[in-house]
RNA sequence: GGGCCGAUAGCUCAGCUGGUUAGAGCACACGCCUGAUAAGCGUGAGGCCGGUGGUUCAAGUCCACUCCGGCCCA
């Protein structure tokens, strides 16, 4: 018995009764179990940040996730997949002080750091735990991972191997600390690693001011006096300028420049680039010329003097200097230095050796150093409770009074980065940091990188090879609570440093108590915590010197980086573990994370093992919506992933997101084509193919138990559909193993709509209902349910479910418990025979030239036609057709099927040239021959059908023409009608006789019958009486085939009445009135 | 400013190492078919294959430049 889909069947219903299935049979454990001893396939699964939510564009790197791993279970593989969550970083903290009511870092402290990490750990085991969260929807839509057996990075296992990486990279001397500029979060008061900078550039309107400051000395005569022209468009960074730069080899040009404002007039000397002239407003005169490095040594008047400059300490300090990151893009081409303030500035200021000076609190405050701006917000930040407004304005007004502006407005648009957690805007400020020194291993990672294969390949060159090829030094330590801390001690002196490997080492540390008293870690009576405070607690006495914990914690994209071997809490556990699984052989995750975790694990990898960390990257674009436009919570267009499952189910989300379009593009969201192209496409063809397979099996009681008819014996389209089966079979895996999930949906997308659905099951409905169950029907229900079998396999990676239920209901293997436990069946080269697909391609291109031929003569499919004319090159052809004729006639409606070979005059031919061929050939005279090859009359072609070679004279010269060089057509039959298409020509006689009128007469008789059988509920079984009432000469010819009517519609008496009292019919231009009754 | 990707029918996408008439699905119009199908089939309309220039016998495909969009970086 084939179980038949449920009425009130719902894909969300479905799938909900497959999980529990699933539950109860502990699929996903036993298939585990079964592939105990199989070779193995490593994931890794990057971990979600406990707290975010999920959004669709999870289901999509987590749809790729689920498939690869199933598919390559299917594949007789042991598929590792533990779950993971990243539980450190500001996420959590920031959530910490909302629910603490904290607004600023600094209550932190007050608070008490314990209380606020026991807050963050809090709410790290809440989410992981929460309804409707992550683990909802990964149970939901069918992702199959451990996560009973989570890694969580905020566990003292996981951050021991953290620590112990991070004690690798010490001893290698690849950490340090460094006085350095680094991109700063004000409102968070840390800094912010490279990627953690890329997630927020926003469009904003900056200052755009320059301003004039006065050249007190200089080697250019004409610059003495004048004023040279600086452009920022952060005025808050001019309290610590310290020198200026110009680009050494860039024109720059001295001008009078006068400007007029009703009466009155102003002229002053101005220097700036030649090419940004500009920028004046005024009407200038040039003065004079020079290079940049001409004004080098020129000697300018401190634009504040808040802060005292030693010239005696710095010779160079307030000059001009040469920088060669100086650009005329945009400014004067002179720009200010900083170097407290930017990367640039700072290089430029140890190059020279300048004074840095930090005029601004790392909360982006000015100190009380600026006595004007003390205390103010260096730019405008928001906070919780309050916003402050920053300082730019003021300080242009201020220059304002002091004649240094030019011109100053604030409309500068840019595109600039913004703190990812809190939207303000970042500073670039010069701070103490920790630094990995990457730059060091680069070449390593670049041809570490060579060894990965990409999905797309052009991310790995381009995007993320372009990235190593100038990788920076990683800015790890973060000046903040709920993270890894940074297992470094320094000694008073902030010279001699320690790295805490481990747990042990850190036992032979000290614990200190609250009155400093100083007990080993182990008395202390306190449980080991890998975090703050505890560590801050532990001190080490090595030769008479203090060791204290430096208080940085770890950026977390460390954490996520350590998940090849933290997730195994190795070196301390699990070594043959690790050494088995690691390096991965797959991941798969969004485009955004190139730089995130696909990076961080890149590097730690290369510098700790010198291996990459996977073998295959499966990387995903975005998700859009429907109009291409980027969601966001702000535009209302986020599309929340279990409103869709519940609408659509998970199979048909993950089917639209893996075949819709390939996955590394940007892919649109689409409930329309979701609706029409999934649902109402494949995944209705697959299902109504299943419903009449088990309707018809079951009504003769077929069972897989029938003795098997061998397939060569099976009728002709049986084989063929085998045929397609076992190609499509091959494209399947050929383009699974190559990671394009994309072609491998479509492959077997089309061949379900197309030739099982569309044509198989459509051309074989009759062997199914017909007759006794015989030889032949068993090779049918045979032949369906072996495609279903294979097609419901080959569906089990991307949609799960479906083919669960296809599975369950077909399989007759008590120990296959679930479809995604069995070996995925291989092509069997035997079974493809691309011959006969070949014909059975050709057939359905004649039949669908009849049609069109039949509509041209408006003559319907219903009526019968005489015969078709197939014109033959080869009596081999002629063969191939001839075994398809049954099929042909039957679809089109024909009698008979006439060939017409070349030795009959009816069809004229005619030659194409074959570019390829003769392209190669014949060069530069191809377009010549060519033309020669269209003028070929019938007679010509004919000779050339019958010797192969044909000599062809072009202007003087003679070539020979091949039999290859052409591709020969069929044009047109005499008084035929006639349609060519693909190289096959159909003919079609229209010409109708009393006896195929009289059966198209019939036919549509019994077409209108069955619509009020249909209309009438009558069962598909129940059998019927007909009255009918019309003209004499209809009623003959439908008398006439009154065994064939009652054949088709289960008439058991068809009788002409005198009384007009059933439905009025119109049928082919004769009124018939008929009744029908159900006997 | 740099890097990567993309641009093909109203929409979503194919189009292999260049081969001359550029395809499919959806949507639209008309017709056909239907005892598995809220389906199917046919026909039609719809394309300067973003633009310019080049290489070539031949360019949607290769090269250069350029415009527009997306992402990433500065």
């Amino acid at each position: 018995m084939f179980e038949p889909l449920p009425d009130d069947f719902s894909y969300a219903r479905l799938e909900q009764d497959i999980l529990d299935y699933w539950d109860r049979e502990r699929a996903f454990a036993r298939t585990q179990e079964l592939r105990a001893d199989a070779p193995w396939f490593n994931f890794n699964e990057g971990p979600p940040t406990v707290n975010g939510r999920p959004g669709i564009h999870h289901v999509l790197a987590r749809t790729i996730k689920d498939a690869v791993c199933r598919y390559k279970t299917m594949r007789g593989f042991y598929v590792r997949r533990q779950a993971g969550w990243d539980t450190h970083g500001l996420p959590v903290e920031l959530a910490a002080e909302k629910e603490l009511g904290l607004t600023d870092k600094s209550q932190i402290e007050v608070l008490g750091v314990d209380r606020f990490n026991a807050t963050c750990r809090d709410i790290v085991y809440r989410n992981i735990g929460q309804d409707n969260g992550w683990a909802t929807l990964t149970r939901r839509m069918g992702h199959w991972i451990d996560l009973d057996n989570a890694y969580i990075t905020c566990t003292n296992d996981y951050v021991e191997s953290v620590w112990w990486a991070l004690k690798q990279f010490f001893d290698k001397g690849l950490i340090y600390r460094g006085y350095k500029v680094v991109p700063q979060s004000p409102t968070l008061g840390t800094p912010l690693s490279s990627h953690e900078l890329s997630q927020n550039y926003k469009d904003v309107r900056d200052a755009n001011v320059y301003l004039k400051i006065k050249v007190l000395t200089s080697n250019v005569p004409e610059a003495v006096g004048a004023s040279i022209m600086v452009w920022t468009t952060t005025p808050w960074t001019l309290f610590a300028n310290v020198a200026l730069a110009v680009g050494p080899s860039i024109d720059y040009v001295i001008v009078r420049h006068t400007w007029t404002i009703g009466e009155r007039t102003w002229t002053e000397n101005l220097i700036l680039a030649e090419s940004r002239l500009s920028v004046l407003d005024g009407e200038v005169e040039v003065l004079g010329r020079c290079k940049g490095s001409d004004l080098v040594g020129s000697t300018y008047e401190q634009i504040f003097s808040d802060v005292e400059l030693d010239a005696g300490q710095y010779p160079d300090v307030l000059t001009v200097l040469p920088g060669a990151f100086v650009s005329t893009d945009d400014g004067t081409g002179v720009v200010h230095i900083a170097p407290a303030f930017g990367q640039d500035d700072f290089e430029l200021s140890k190059q020279f050796r300048l004074p840095v000076p930090q005029p601004v609190t790392p909360n982006g405050h000015f100190t009380p150093d600026i006595t004007e701006f003390a205390g103010r917000a260096v730019k405008n930040f928001t906070y919780a409770d309050h916003t402050e407004e920053g300082a730019d304005r003021d300080i242009v007004k201020a220059l304002k009074l002091r004649d240094k502006i030019y011109r100053a407005s604030f409309d500068y648009l840019h595109s600039y980065p913004h703190c990812w957690r809190t939207d303000n805007p970042v500073i670039y400020y010069a701070r103490d940091s920790w630094f990995i020194t990457s730059p060091a291993y680069r070449d390593q990672l670049v041809a570490l990188n060579k060894q990965i294969h990409w999905h797309p390949s052009e991310i790995g060159e381009g995007r993320f090879g372009n990235w190593l090829e100038e990788v920076k030094e990683w800015s790890i330590s973060r000046d903040r609570y709920w993270g890894t801390p940074l297992p470094i001690w320094v000694d008073d002196e902030g010279k001699d440093m320690i790295a805490v490997g481990s747990i042990a080492e850190l036992r032979e540390g000290l614990y200190e108590r609250e009155d400093g008293t100083r007990v080993p870690v182990d008395e202390a009576g306190v449980e080991i915590d890998l975090h703050r405070p505890f560590v801050d607690r532990v001190v080490f006495e090595r030769s008479g010197k203090l060791y204290r914990r430096t208080r940085e914690v770890v950026d977390v994209w460390f954490d996520s980086g350590s998940v090849p071997f933290a997730q195994f809490h190795y070196p301390f556990e699990n070594n043959e573990l690790f050494d088995k699984a690691f390096p991965a052989d797959f991941i798969a995750e969004g485009i955004d994370q190139t730089r995130g975790w696909f990076y961080t694990m890149h590097n730690i990898s290369t510098a700790l093992f010198g291996t990459p960390a996977y073998r295959n990257v499966v990387v995903n674009d975005l998700v859009l919506d429907k109009r291409g436009q980027k969601m966001s919570k702000s535009k209302g267009n986020t599309v929340d992933p279990f409103e869709v499952i519940e609408k659509f189910g998970s199979d048909a989300i993950r089917w639209f997101l893996m075949a819709s379009s390939p996955v590394h593009k940007p892919k649109l969201w689409n409930e329309e084509d979701i609706a029409k192209t999934v649902i109402a496409d494949l995944f209705r063809s697959l299902t109504n193919t299943y419903e009449f397979f088990a309707m018809y099996a079951n009504l003769d009681g077929y069972t897989s138990a029938d003795p098997l008819v061998p397939i060569s014996e099976r009728a002709e389209i049986d084989q063929w559909i085998i045929s397609r089966l076992n190609t499509v079979m091959g494209e399947y895996i050929s383009a699974m193993d190559d990671y394009d999930l994309t072609k491998a949906c479509r492959a077997l997308q089309e061949f379900v709509i197309e030739d099982v659905s569309n044509w198989y099951v459509r051309r074989n409905r009759r062997r199914f209902w017909k007759g006794e169950y015989d030889t032949d029907k068993r090779a049918a229900y045979q032949t369906l349910h072996l495609v279903l079998e294979r097609v419901a396999e080959m569906l089990a990676p991307v949609a799960p479910f479906l083919a669960e239920s296809i599975f369950q209901r077909l399989r007759s293997d008590a120990e296959l418990f679930t479809v995604h436990c069995i070996i995925l069946h291989e092509r069997d080269e035997a079974l493809i025979n691309h011959d006969l697909e070949r014909r059975m391609w050709q057939a359905q291109h004649i039949v669908s030239l009849a049609r069109s031929l039949r509509e041209k003569a408006k003559i319907k499919t219903r009526q019968p036609l005489r015969r078709i004319l197939l014109p033959v090159d080869s009596p081999a052809m002629r063969r191939q057709l001839q075994s398809v004729e049954d099929i042909i006639k039957e679809e089109i409606n024909v009698k008979e099927i006439e060939y017409v070979s070349d030795d009959t005059n009816i069809v004229r031919r005619s030659a194409k040239p074959n570019f390829k061929i003769i392209g190669k050939k014949y060069g530069d005279a191809t377009q010549s021959v060519a033309q020669a090859i269209k003028s070929l009359t019938h007679e010509h072609v004919r000779k050339l059908e019958q010797s192969s070679v044909l000599a062809l004279t072009i202007g003087e010269q003679t070539i020979q023409i091949d039999f290859e060089d052409v591709e020969i057509v069929s044009e047109d039959i005499e008084g035929w009608l006639v349609a060519s298409d693909n190289g096959l020509t159909v003919a079609l006689d229209t010409e109708l006789d009393d006896a195929l009128l009289r059966e198209g007469l019939a036919r549509e008789f019994v077409s209108r019958i069955q619509k009020i059988r249909k209309d009438s509920g009558f069962e598909v079984t129940d059998r019927i009486s007909i009255t009918f009432v019309t003209d004499d000469e209809t009623a003959t010819a439908l008398e006439s085939l009154r065994s064939y009517i009652g054949m088709e519609t289960l008439t058991e008496t068809l009788e002409r009445g005198e009384q007009s009292e059933g439905v009025d019919l119109e049928i082919n231009g004769r009124h018939v009135n008929v009744r029908v009754k159900r006997v």
